[in-house]
DNA sequence: CAAAAACTGCGTAAGTGATACGCAGAAAGT
DNA sequence: ACTTTCTGCGTATCACTTACGCAGTTTTTG
């Protein structure tokens, strides 16, 4: 199932996109690359992106894991289709008349709300710059929030990839921090309040100053109180860079 | 071998450390943790992050893969140990006198450089926050960087966070069309000029029109001429951005 | 209508990988 | 000398990905 063709995709992306023909001969498919890319899905939500087997997919449809072979090539590649397929269709921006600022920003918040929604996207390694429908419908959309800003195509590429790699290490980090307070779940008697506290007692305070001044202030052993802040301390730096740039351009929208 | 004690790290990381005290009981090691870090950059350099297991480490090492057991707990652990030697120590930021831009910017590239060059790194499964050597004292460079600007800890963590991530994002995008230029060694008749004629053939114009303005200018389709250009750009956004913030601080370094 | 072609599902199998368990020997402590 | 701790590793289990090819289904072709 790794015919490629004109596209030079794929066929199973061919398929996600609704450009390939279906076979029409053989016996009706008893399966269908949508409801595989929904179990895996549907599994990976459940218990996370390493339950996501072949062999486990096909078990909860009730195939065989080899007949998934007649619809992806390889496993990387249901990944691929399910991460996809889990980002969803982009958000409606930008309304009409919204200034290319709010326009950016809440891509940038459903982009976040999506992947905190799913944590296990990020996990996925990936191959390729983006092919499948919806990850480049989201690319599209980003790039319709700065057209008029005076900014060329290269610099538009620039903005998304900038916003979108912003967006996904942001999440990254906080999962990474969701997954150590999870894990926390240690002996108790062994069990630091946190973060600052872990590094405090391997990290020479006289190697690592800045370091060490930063934890002094508490803010490595507890969560903020507000989940938004430290989304919404990156965000406003990266439009304000942004913005000083387009204001170079002498445009506005 | 995750005998966690007082710092709640495990045992290895301890071992990074240099804190984990030797045992003094038992035959001489015929191993090292060292060693075995050394051994898994080596095989990740030469063939990439998936020829790395534990068999195969082992193999190098003229060892049995379940003696790397008394060294790491898992292979997870020995992978972001691996991570951890293979960037090495932070550069020298800030000099004296240095201000805070040119200091952060040269972090910033030091950084780049070295994911550019063992770009596996990237590809490695991150469990939670930097708990290991090199990744704390690159996070103490960072700081230094800020310190004195009039941001706050929080925002200095979170000006380090926005920085790396960005820098992160940058060469895993890099590395993505690296390795779709290479995986190009398809049939000829099949293969297309470039990533942007591949969404072409499949991403319908009136659809992703703002995607389509971006193609029809060819960026998507040729590699720039100067590979700093795409990191130089997003670097001077997020610098721009953190200025716009330390400006409003009416605290100058 | 029969044969050929294309397709579907899947049984069998091979190779690989991570890691649990426990044995035997080495070295230090009592 | 005995006990304790540690090291290396043989054996084994379980799980995973995917190659190969068989048998049956369905459409196309002559």
């Amino acid at each position: 199932m790794d015919q490629r063709t004109g596209t030079g995709l794929p066929a199973s992306f061919e398929l996600a996109w609704g450009v390939r023909e279906q076979p029409n001969k053989g016996p009706k498919r008893g399966l269908s690359l949508d409801r595989i890319i929904a179990t895996a899905i549907a599994v990976a939500d459940a218990e996370g992106l390493r339950a996501v087997s072949m062999g486990r997919v096909a078990t909860e449809l009730g195939a065989a894991p080899m007949s998934l072979y007649r619809y992806v090539a390889t496993k990387d590649e249901l990944l691929t289709l399910a991460a996809d397929a889990a980002y969803g269709p982009p958000p409606d921006v930008p309304l009409p008349g919204e200034d290319w600022r709010s326009a950016l920003a809440r891509w940038a918040r459903a982009e976040r709300d999506g992947l905190r929604a799913r944590r296990w996207i990020l996990q996925i390694p990936i191959s390729g710059p983006p092919t499948t429908p919806n990850a480049v419908a989201w690319m599209d959309r980003a790039l319709r929030c700065v057209e008029g800003t005076g900014l060329d195509a290269g610099e538009r590429m620039g903005v998304l990839l900038l916003v979108t790699g912003f967006v996904r290490s942001n999440v990254l980090i906080e999962s990474q921090i969701v997954e150590a307070m999870e894990a926390a779940g240690q002996p108790a008697e062994t069990r630091l309040d946190g973060y600052g506290k872990r590094l405090a007692a391997v990290a020479d305070r006289a190697r690592f100053p800045a370091l060490h001044a930063v934890i002094d202030t508490g803010v490595l052993d507890e969560e903020s109180g507000d989940e938004n802040e430290d989304f919404d301390f990156g965000l406003d730096r990266v439009l304000d860079g942004i913005e000083a740039l387009i204001g170079t351009r002498s445009l506005r929208p």
